[in-house]
DNA sequence: CAATCGATTGCCT
DNA sequence: GGCAATCGATTGT
């Protein structure tokens, strides 16, 4: 019997990388899919660049949670990113999800965007796409509203390794995944 | 209590 | 390629 919930356990730049070619769907007002193509791995309170490096706060107290806690902030002011927490709770470790492909609910997104294309290719753009907010913060990916299936990995040859993004400190750490042909 | 500054995006030149 | 938009958690006085 093949293991049917994404595998989230691990050293988290495992988790990460294993996350590409899943799925990111939602139901409300519409169902969206995204195929994940883009993301980073945040460590817990032994990385720097990372939200929980400080410790647990009311912004991040999600990202400490079970894996599979959605961990979602306001960046800029402007934008909801989201996070998955993975390993074992109090860890404060999770994936950012950078970028996807939307592969259903096409004008549902393009609607919520406002736009024909660009439509997730980037974190706060995601989010958009598939109705992402604040809301969400704390909830599973396991159970919904958000959900996170297992898709096929994508070709090994085509995954990109690179030091994350649009951080000052500890910028060297390569923990930035991309499948080619997407961002 | 006031100041600071993003795990970004989109529109401007 | 440059930069404004926008807001709240975090940090400083």
């Amino acid at each position: 019997m093949p293991l049917v919930v994404p595998d989230l356990s691990g050293p988290v730049e495992d988790v990460a990388r294993r996350l590409l070619g899943h799925r990111l769907r939602t139901d409300f007002g519409g169902t969206a899919t995204v195929v994940i193509e883009e993301v980073e791995a945040y460590g817990g309170v032994d990385d720097p660049a990372s939200h929980a490096y400080r410790g647990r706060t009311a912004r991040n107290a999600s990202m400490f949670g079970p894996a599979g806690t959605l961990y979602v902030y306001r960046s800029y002011g402007i934008h909801w990113c989201a996070n998955v927490a993975t390993g074992s709770e109090g860890t404060g470790e999770a994936v950012l999800i950078r970028g996807g492909r939307v592969v259903e609910g096409m004008e549902l997104v393009r609607a919520r965007r406002g736009r024909r294309d660009h439509l997730a290719d980037g974190p706060g753009k995601l989010t958009q796409a598939l109705g992402i907010s604040g809301d969400h913060d704390g909830t599973s990916v396991l159970a919904g509203p958000v959900r996170l299936e297992k898709g096929p990995a994508p070709d090994p040859a085509l995954v990109r390794r690179s030091p994350r993004i649009g951080i000052s400190r500890e910028a060297e750490r390569p923990w930035r995944f991309v499948v080619a042909g997407g961002r």
